[in-house]
DNA sequence: TTAACATTTAACCTAAATGTTAAATGAAGT
DNA sequence: ACTTCATTTAACATTTAGGTTAAATGTTAA
């Protein structure tokens, strides 16, 4: 939702993480804990995290939950860190 | 320094309003302290942590210690998020 | 060198984040 | 309906982050 939300589940390796991991495609919440060394409930929570900051969508195909990527929030964080990197291309400054 | 610490101190509304506020120009710790509403020490350590990232540069000069924005580190997350977008315009994807 | 000012560091507290285990949900097959 | 499998949720312990106040540091000027 915000950019705060954003960059908060960003922040955290294991869900940057799970997000690469979701660039080749949907995985399974299985699947992708599998990755991790840490247990089953805790990858569930990252992806609760990843899922309310709307970075990754779900959808249950039969005993499974697939997750994916979505990148389009990503647009805003790149939005907030072009402006604070100053680039002016879009009007003249000065 | 790395990913982590940089999104790990742009997770913070302060400290995110801090670099907002360095856009203008470099600005003592004072009158950075002056826009918030928490203690001075409080935005000392916000201030610490944005240095660790390396997101700020700090000089002293007299009794004042003025902060300036380092965009630099920035183009790390560009690029981390244009890669977890799968912008592909760098070779031909099938 | 003492005083005054700007800022940081230390010690401590509370709240939030992360991890664990165990119980709960939900779908599928028998 | 019962069992099994995949996953989430709850309850709890531990760690980490952010805030406060008070003491420490560093600079300037008397």
């Amino acid at each position: 939702m915000s950019l705060q939300n954003t960059l908060k589940a960003l922040a955290d390796p294991i869900r940057r993480e799970i997000l690469s991991m979701l660039k080749n495609g949907k995985m399974s919440a299985g699947d992708i804990s599998g990755h991790f060394d840490v247990t089953f409930a805790s990858i569930s929570r990252h992806l609760s995290v990843l899922k309310e900051a709307d970075l990754i969508r779900d959808t249950r195909e039969g005993k499974f939950i697939f997750y994916e990527l979505n990148t389009s929030v990503l647009e805003e964080i790149m939005l907030w860190l072009t402006d604070l990197k100053g680039d002016v291309n879009n009007d003249k400054e000065e």
